[in-house]
RNA sequence: GACCUCGUAGCUCAGCUGGUAGAGCAUCUGACUUUUAAUCAGGGGGUCGCGGGUUCAAAUCCCGCCGAGGUCACCA
C-alpha cells in the first residue's frame, strides 16, 4: 500500500491523465514559470467598464487554481490569490490539440491562460482562451466544490486544502498576517527599532510558565524553549542599542490548550525608555484602534454575538477594586493571606494554603472578574506580589506600576514601569523563588545574568506585551486561536503499521 | 490530566426503540451546449475510527484503545 498517495480511483485516475498529458504535451512539472500580467481582480478592475457581451481588444495572461468546470470546459473558473476569474473556451475555434488538453483537466489543477477579456452577455468578466497551459496536475482532488469544508480536525490538518476552498480561512490568515505587517510599521514609523533575541534559553525566565526542553548535543545541555523574552530585550535596551524597541516572534508554553492557548505562540513585546507604564496604556490603545481601522475600517467589530468597541481611551480600573464591584469584598480590608484565604472561600474561590496575598488577589479575579470584561478595560493596581519585574509606587509599597488589558475576558496585553533596581529585582526573584507554585512544579531558577544587566545601569523605562493571536481572533471574529494560527498544534496520527508494532 | 459529546462514501450529512448501507455534491459513461453550485439520464464508490464482547442478527447496545471538539485544571 501507499503510504502517501491515496490508493482511490480518482487518484490513479488523474494519474493517468498526467501520464497522457506528459506524452502529448511534455511534462507539465518541467515548467519552471509562467508570466502573468493580471490578476483576477486586475483584469475585474481594468476592465469594469465593458458592457455585456461587449470584448475588449487586450490579450492577458492569468493563472491559478482550477475550482469549477462547466459544460464540458467551455467555462472553467480558476482562483488566484485575489479571487476568481472565469475562463472561456470556445468550442468553434478550438483547435484539435487545446481540446485534447482541455479534456485532461480537473478540479485542483493549476493552469495558464492567455487570451482577451470579454463581459459575457450574462455579465461575468471572461478571458477568452487563446492558449491554455497546465503548469501543474492535482493528483489528489480538492476536498469540496463550492461551500468549504466543515471539518474542524481535517482543515487543522490540512490548511493548505482548507485554504484553497475555505474564503474564510483566506480571509482570517490573511488578516493575521496583515495585521502585523500594520503593527510593524507603526511601531518602525514611530521610531522603534525590531530586534531578535533567543528562542533557546540556559534559563526559562521573564515569567513563570511550564518551558519545553530540548537537548544541545555538542554542548551536552539543557535548553528551554522560550516562554518570554523580556530579560533579553532588556539587557539590549541596557546596551543602548535603541532606546525603542520591539520583537514579534514565537513563545513556547508547556501547557494545555484551549480557545485561547496554542503551546507556541505570538507575542510582541515592547520597551521604551524614560517612560513609564501609562505611557504603553497609550501606546496598547494606538496599537488596536490602528489596526481595527486598517483591517476593517471601523473600532467597533462584531464578536459572536457581541459588539466590541475599541474606541480608546479605555477606562482603568484597580484589581481589588474590580473584585469589590463584581462580588462586593474588599481584599484591600484583608492584607493578610490567611484572612483574605477565608475571605475568597466565603463568595465560593476554594484555593490551596500557602498562597501569597497577590496570589489569592489574582485568583480571585481569574474566578470571578475576568469574563466580565467584554469591552477593552485597563486593569491597574496589580500585587507586587505577582510583579516581580515592575516597580512599585514609592507610596503605594504593595502595589505595582503595571496594568493588564481586558477585551472580551481575555488577557490581551500586560505592561509595567519596568523594575531597574538591581539589589530589589534580586529580592524580588528570590521572594517568587519561595512562592508556592503546582506542586509538580521546580522552584523558579534566578537568572544571575539578567541582576547583573540591571546591575550595569538600565534607564527607566516602559515594557509592553500583547497577545499577536488573541488580538488577531479579535480583529477577524474567530473563536478560536487555531483558527488565527495556520498551522495549529495537533497529535500526529498513528499509522496503523504503527500501531501494529 | 479529569469529565461530557462526537467519529458513516472524496466533501456535507441522514440512518428512530438492533433486522440487507442512504442522499446531495464530487467522480465515471452518455446527452446537451454561452454557463454562473450549468442541466438531464445512467453507473461505480463503504472494514460505518480501531479492537474485543453481547445477540440468531450490531453503524445502532456494552468494554477498551485512537483521534477530535467542549468544559474544568494549568496558563497568556
Amino acid at each position: 500500500m501507499d503510504l502517501v498517495f491515496s490508493s482511490r480511483e480518482e487518484t490513479s485516475r488523474r494519474l493517468a491523465r498526467l501520464d497522457e498529458i506528459t506524452a502529448k504535451f511534455g511534462n507539465p512539472f518541467f515548467i519552471t514559470k509562467f508570466e502573468k500580467t493580471h490578476s483576477a481582480e486586475n483584469i475585474k478592475k481594468e476592465f469594469s467598464a465593458l458592457n455585456p457581451g461587449e470584448t475588449s481588444g487586450k490579450s492577458v495572461s492569468v493563472a491559478g487554481r482550477i475550482m469549477s468546470i462547466r459544460n464540458n470546459g467551455m467555462f472553467i473558473d480558476i482562483l488566484d490569490d485575489s479571487g476568481r476569474l472565469q475562463i472561456f473556451h470556445n468550442i468553434k475555434t478550438l483547435d484539435v490539440a487545446r481540446a485534447d488538453l482541455l479534456k485532461l483537466l480537473d478540479l485542483g489543477d493549476i493552469i495558464g491562460v492567455s487570451g482577451l477579456v470579454r463581459r459575457t452577455p450574462r455579465g461575468e468578466i471572461t478571458v477568452d482562451a487563446e492558449s491554455l497551459t497546465i503548469l501543474s496536475k492535482a493528483v489528489e482532488p480538492p476536498p469540496a466544490k463550492f461551500h468549504g469544508l466543515k471539518d474542524i480536525e481535517f482543515r487543522f490538518r490540512h490548511r493548505e486544502q482548507d485554504l484553497a476552498v475555505t474564503e474564510k480561512t483566506r480571509n482570517t490568515l490573511r488578516k493575521r498576517y496583515q495585521m502585523i505587517s500594520y503593527i510593524r510599521r507603526y511601531l518602525e514609523d514611530s521610531g522603534f527599532l525590531e530586534v531578535e533575541t533567543p528562542m533557546m534559553h540556559t534559563i526559562a525566565g521573564g515569567t513563570i510558565a511550564k518551558p519545553f526542553l530540548t537537548h544541545h548535543e555538542a554542548l551536552d545541555m539543557t535548553l528551554y524553549m522560550r516562554i518570554a523574552p523580556e530579560l533579553f530585550l532588556k539587557r539590549l535596551a541596557i546596551g543602548g542599542i535603541s532606546e525603542k524597541i520591539f520583537e514579534i516572534n514565537r513563545c513556547f508554553r508547556n501547557e494545555g490548550l484551549s480557545p485561547k492557548h496554542n503551546p507556541e505562540f505570538t507575542s510582541i513585546e515592547i520597551y521604551q525608555c524614560y517612560v513609564d507604564f501609562t505611557s504603553m496604556i497609550e501606546l496598547t490603545e494606538q496599537i488596536v484602534s490602528h489596526v481595527a481601522m486598517k483591517l476593517n475600517g471601523t473600532m467597533k467589530l462584531p464578536f459572536g454575538d457581541k459588539e466590541i468597541d475599541f474606541t480608546p481611551p479605555w477606562p482603568r480600573k484597580g484589581m481589588t477594586e474590580l473584585i469589590r464591584e463584581v462580588t462586593k469584598l474588599d481584599l484591600d480590608k484583608f492584607p493578610n493571606a490567611d484572612d483574605a484565604l477565608r475571605e475568597a472561600k466565603k463568595i465560593g474561590v476554594l484555593l490551596e494554603d500557602g498562597l501569597c496575598w497577590g496570589q489569592i488577589v489574582e485568583a480571585v479575579f481569574g474566578k470571578k472578574v475576568e469574563h466580565t470584561l467584554i469591552q477593552p478595560t485597563h486593569v491597574i493596581d496589580l500585587p507586587k506580589e505577582i510583579s516581580p519585574l515592575a516597580k512599585a509606587w514609592p507610596d503605594r509599597p504593595n502595589v505595582a506600576q503595571r496594568f493588564e488589558t481586558y477585551i472580551n475576558g481575555w488577557e490581551l496585553a500586560n505592561a509595567f514601569s519596568e523594575l531597574n533596581d538591581p539589589r530589589e529585582q534580586k529580592a524580588r526573584f528570590l521572594e517568587q523563588a519561595e512562592q508556592k507554585r503546582g506542586p509538580d512544579d521546580p522552584p523558579h531558577p534566578i537568572d544571575a545574568d539578567f541582576i547583573r544587566a540591571l546591575a550595569f545601569g538600565m534607564p527607566p523605562m516602559g515594557g509592553l506585551g500583547i497577545g499577536i493571536d488573541r488580538l488577531a481572533m479579535l480583529m477577524t471574529d474567530s473563536p478560536t486561536i487555531r483558527d488565527v494560527i495556520a498551522f495549529p498544534t495537533m497529535r500526529p496520527i498513528v499509522g496503523k503499521e504503527a500501531a501494529e508494532d
